[in-house]
DNA sequence: AACATTAGTTACTTGAAAGTAAGTATCTCA
DNA sequence: TGAGATACTTACTTTCAAGTAACTAATGTT
């Protein structure tokens, strides 16, 4: 009998993959990462922090880690608002494992970028 | 004066977001996953171990892991063809920081999938 | 002679993520 | 009086990763 891999059955509905599905976005991470460095940030704050995020696509980003609790929104009634984003315990817990990969990528980016290449030869 | 956050300038061409960004593709991580898990595997049976990859991304996606130096590819000069895949000691010490990612998912999935239904109410 | 096997390649199509650009509400300040 | 600030929303377009399906080479098998 062959060595059976039950992690990979239905991996379509599979649960890990929702929840790791959002790290593979294009900016979830980043917006995590920026989080993870202050206390909380306003949305045009972090609008220039990024530097090349629309409007549009911070908004969507921001609303996701919302709703994934991973950053907390607290809107403050004022004219002009004032919207604060901060990171949650569950975002934090998240971030230690992604700046990891992150330190793992900066360990690893010469001889990666030297294999690829060379494969292209 | 501002505390700036450097990690984020020039953030296009940033390195470790070129070798991050293949984390983020749809196989990547489910290949490493199951190649970790064998000593080596054969094309067909990759194939059939997934389940629901098409034979290009399959190609396409080892072909990328492959040319990161993330499993190795040999080629046995037979007829019929056959092809075996490992993974490398690099993809190992990636493969690490990947399972710690997926078990975090699995600890929080849970808590996750409130948080989402409750904000969509 | 035709079918199976293996590990692909090729050409074309699709769909979802992301980008673009303009519009919105409300107040303050010059 | 009209321009600026803030945090968006909306409608439309683009892009590219991924999917589909057919084709390939070389031999062994019936």
């Amino acid at each position: 009998m062959e060595k059976k891999l039950e992690i990979f059955s239905h991996f379509e509905e599979c649960p890990v993959r929702k929840v790791l599905n959002r790290c593979g976005d294009k900016w979830s991470v980043l917006i995590l990462l920026v989080l993870g460095e202050v206390d909380n940030m306003r949305f045009n704050k972090l609008h220039k922090t990024i530097g090349d995020i629309s409007q549009k696509m911070l908004t969507v980003t921001l609303r996701t880690l919302e709703a994934d609790g991973l950053i907390k929104r607290t809107v403050f009634p004022e004219i002009p608002p004032r919207v604060e984003y901060e990171i949650t315990e569950r975002g934090k817990s998240l971030l230690v494992h992604i700046n990891k990969l992150v330190d793992w990528a900066e360990e690893n980016m010469e001889d990666i970028m030297e294999s690829r290449a060379k494969f292209e030869s």
